[in-house]
DNA sequence: GATACCACTGACCAACTGGAAAATTAAATT
DNA sequence: AATTTAATTTTCCAGTTGGTCAGTGGTATC
């Protein structure tokens, strides 16, 4: 005992041989994550209460502490797994572009980044119940998620404008304008419903967000390469 | 007694001459509506405490009840305040310049929702917490405010898009990516200072941001009227 | 200066909060 | 089948929640 909450448990010298986990458990550990994202991302980590995230699990409230310690480890165990998530998607999607065609590379980019976002909306909005004040958890996930998804885009995004398809302008600035039209439009589907008639859960719309976020932030043609 | 929450009190035949409100009231009620529109924009409606209002403005909790009834009230009018106020600023501005100025009047309303987003950054971050689930306050919000606005300002970026100012497509679309690129982009601002070395309280990448918003969306020059 | 009302205070309530711990059940290993 | 450990359930706790209410102090009006 002891170890049970860390994944990582390919100790060097550990002898004492454990007890493989159960089905049943791996299950209840999914359930409790995907009512954790959908709780957090509606009601922040303090408006969210581990009680409601067990209801909607379906689960006794006590399992949370049991399978993640805490309502803090809980809240970075479901983080972590829509993060991990959006990258596999993402990485998916660019390893079919060749790298020559960086415009093409960058519009699976926006693509990628709105179809998962609208079945995953959690997202963008557990970004945004944390960067409301300063936490430990905004740290956290700076460091662990955001912070290195920025330094690879924006590299790519810094070619971009080089070869003159990207605007000039700060490219951080560019990034986080792009990633709010995508993502930040998403998180505001209900209000889109109410105020303008947007329905960003239907696949026409998010195709016209998608070319008109291409048109307006890669205006340019890539230049031929002979 | 009874009528004490309605400031619309200019009733008919109420004979009743009621006595005026006192100066320490007003105080109160002002220290309450601020600490309520910071304490609901870091965590939303359900995350927010009345006890953490009241110890924000540095008051007796039940006078919470007493002012606004309950939390619910004190919700609407501490919004009713940031929308009023902002309408305010934005009227002004915009008298500032003759009609006739399609692209400078769309200019100024870029710059005026980014400085006053960045005074009061709740703008934005009170409406995307009521985005997260659909509710009564949602329907409240898009209907007293977010609409009215909605439907004023789509009228003008139509306008700019037939002088072929503004990029086409959707204007509905448009309308709200401009707008998450300004109170978006601010309510992001903790986050981008750790992940992107942006300051958007300083004056300069406010108007770094505010020109690159106008370079990607309206990219056209106004067409002279000779 | 007396009176009446407004604004505030302190004590209280039932419901809910995160978490702990003991008791029970189910599954895996022998 | 017996044993041992993992997973779940029940019960409990102290602290917080939104809201009420009777009483107290302060301010305007007469």
């Amino acid at each position: 005992m002891g170890e049970r909450f860390l994944d990582t448990s390919v100790a060097a010298g550990s002898a004492k041989q454990e007890r493989k986990q159960q089905q049943r458990s791996i299950i209840t550990q999914q359930k409790l994550l995907d009512a954790a994202i959908e709780a957090f991302s509606e009601n922040g980590f303090k408006g969210t209460s581990t009680r409601d995230i067990a209801e909607r699990a379906g689960v006794h409230h006590p399992l949370i502490t049991y399978h993640f310690k805490n309502k803090e480890q809980l809240w970075k165990a479901a983080t972590d797994r829509i993060f991990r998530e959006f990258n596999i998607s993402l990485v998916k999607a660019m390893a079919e572009i060749p790298d020559i065609e960086a415009k093409a590379k960058a519009e699976a980019f926006i693509r990628t980044y709105l179809h998962y976002s609208r079945s995953q909306p959690a997202l963008h909005r557990i970004i945004l119940q944390e960067a409301n004040y300063e936490s430990e958890r905004l740290e956290w996930l700076t460091e662990n998620h955001l912070k290195p998804m920025f330094d690879e885009v924006s590299k790519a995004l810094t070619g971009l404008q080089q070869l003159g398809v990207a605007p000039e302008g700060s490219p951080a600035l560019l990034f986080n304008m792009i990633r709010v039209c995508a993502g930040g439009l998403i998180a505001l589907k209900l209000e889109l419903k109410h105020t303008s008639d947007i329905d960003l859960d239907s696949d026409e719309q998010i195709s016209e967000l998608a070319e008109m976020i291409i048109r307006v932030f890669f205006p340019g043609d890539q230049p031929r390469i002979d």
